[in-house]
RNA sequence: GCUCCCAUCGUCUAGUCUGGUCUAGGACACCGCCUUUUCACGGCGGUAACAGGGGUUCGAAUCCCCUUGGGAGUACCA
């Protein structure tokens, strides 16, 4: 039988990067094991589902390069996708479940609940000891008070027995009988309870594999117990770890940047970030840490998942971001950082060569393209750029660079480069200037090339001026010397 | 409270199943040195961990128990 495995989101905001985590395992088991990969939208909780959600996580799980072969825009045989248009078939089991003595209509009012649950903590008993009052209560009674209109729920009669499951990646774990009361599985609002439809759906969308985090682990007990009572065979469970923040806690909105959006709007590259949540909870059996996921499906497999939750690191994040980034070449580095530069950034003014040479170069020294700016500052900048530290240093070279000899050396060559029609000094051209201010000026070591830095660039440090001068525009140049 | 889960450097982790090769390896971050007449990159090196206590064993990071700590769940959220 084909493996099959489902991200199940629902789309009550952004797509959370655990959540991305998450769908990322479930691609990669699919993909490993040559079965399918199901998207799912879980929107039973009318309140807080929107549609516009369900497009953003849409849009977020392509952007993250997390294909799937069926969802609620791609049909599949098992569909709908979407939990909100399959009420009939929940409703339906349901019903089934009750005619079947497996659960029952419950009239208990939220005010009664209130109080059972309030009288349930001050005995020091669980809080859902008193919700199984109906649970005897005649059926064809409970029938004719619904038919007046009453309001009610189903609960599911909970068997009252042990369950133990081999769970794929904390191995055997075992709930007591008592862990859960008679819990709900349709609301009075008509609408079924998640541990419901998760069940149904995931028994007739045809899953092989449940993979979710580990806060579902407690939610296994009631799935299980009904899968049983459904007569449906269970699939495989697999509870990965938990993502945290910085207090060691589940991570959430408080943490800061946790939805993928943000990150993509922040022009992270999706396969640093896939690579990096990949290693969060999983390693790679060689120890490799910089892939892109794609080349890593055949060696993927349950049984290097980590139990234990994993912090949730920027740093990190931004490393894996800068080893990716160097991977990109020309075209694709171009069209990548060009969207973090400043529309109004001199930067866009430049020929396509330029660009792909001045990005070749800096790559290396950035993380991320929004560190570019302060770097092409050697490029562009007319005004002198020093900092405090930078002062001490600068007496010396202060008093080279307006030494008038060498300050006309160079503007003199420079004007005369542009009489030629060149818009760009060569880095022959460099070296010439060089060895001249050696030979004919007399000044070498440190002076030498501190001062030129210091003259051309009105910096005290920055990169090989064999490099950058050749990137700066002659104009730009004797304008320096103002 | 109750239930479940977890426990190796600050962080992510290898090693745990199949005890010895682990005076515990790699990566991020940090620090130092080399390289670069600057910065960065790179190279080399450093600081830094088996939560504690009992067992089992010739031998335990690895197996068992207890303690402690952390997390999750305990909803007409998912």
């Amino acid at each position: 039988m084909s493996v099959r495995v489902r991200f199940a989101p629902s789309p009550t905001g952004y797509l959370h990067i655990g959540g991305a985590r998450t769908a990322l395992y479930c691609y990669l088991i699919a993909k490993a094991k040559g079965g399918q990969f199901v998207l799912r939208i879980e929107d039973t909780d009318q309140e807080r589902s929107k549609p516009e959600y369900e497009t953003a996580m849409i849009d977020d799980i392509h952007w993250c390069g997390l294909d799937y072969h069926e969802g609620p825009d791609k049909p599949g045989d098992v569909g709908p996708y979407r939990q909100s248009e399959r009420m009939e078939l929940y409703k339906e089991l349901a019903w089934k479940l009750v005619d079947e003595g497996h659960a029952y209509p419950c009239f208990l009012s939220s005010e009664q609940l209130e109080e059972l649950t309030e009288k349930a903590n001050t005995e020091k008993i669980a809080p859902h000891a008193y919700h199984g009052q109906f649970r005897d209560y005649d059926l064809a009674e409970a029938k004719k008070r619904i038919d007046k209109g009453e309001e009610f729920v189903i609960r599911f009669k909970n068997p009252n027995k042990k369950y133990t499951f081999k769970d794929l990646v904390r191995g055997e774990v075992t709930f007591p009988e008592d862990m859960v009361g008679d819990f709900v599985i349709l609301r009075s609002n008509g609408m079924p309870v998640y541990n419901f439809c998760c069940v149904v759906d995931d028994w007739k969308m045809k899953m092989t594999h449940v993979i979710r985090a580990e806060e579902h682990l407690n939610n296994t007990v009631r799935q299980l117990m009904i899968y049983e009572a459904l007569g449906a065979p269970t699939p495989e469970f697999a509870h990965c770890s938990l993502l945290v923040g910085e207090d060691r806690q589940k991570l959430s909105k408080r943490h800061g940047a946790t939805s993928v959006s943000q990150y993509r709007d922040q022009n992270y590259l999706p396969q640093a970030l896939m690579n990096y949540l990949c290693l969060l909870g999983w390693s790679h059996p060689e120890e490799k840490d910089i892939f892109k996921v794609d080349e890593i499906v055949e060696m993927f497999d349950l049984n290097r998942f980590i139990k234990s939750p994993a912090l949730y690191d920027i740093a990190k994040l931004n490393f894996f971001n800068g080893q990716h980034l160097r991977l990109l070449t020309g075209d694709e580095l171009l069209s990548y950082c060009e969207r973090s530069i400043p529309t109004d950034h001199s930067f866009h003014g430049q020929e396509k060569e330029w660009k792909i040479r001045a990005l070749e170069f800096f790559k290396e020294k950035v993380n991320l393209p929004s560190e570019l700016d302060e770097h092409f500052e050697v490029l562009f900048n007319t005004e002198p750029r020093l900092n405090e530290a930078d002062t001490e240093e600068l007496k010396d070279i202060l008093s080279w660079e307006t030494t008038p000899v060498i300050q006309s050396y160079l503007k003199e060559e420079l004007t005369k480069l542009k009489e030629s029609g060149v818009e760009y000094p060569s880095e022959e051209n460099f070296s010439e200037w060089t060895n001249h201010i050696k030979k004919e000026l007399k000044v070498k070591g440190k002076p030498l090339f501190k001062g030129m830095r210091a003259a051309l660039t009105k910096m005290t440090q920055g990169p090989d001026l064999k490099i950058v001068i050749p990137l700066t525009k002659i104009d730009l140049l004797i304008t320096r010397f103002q």
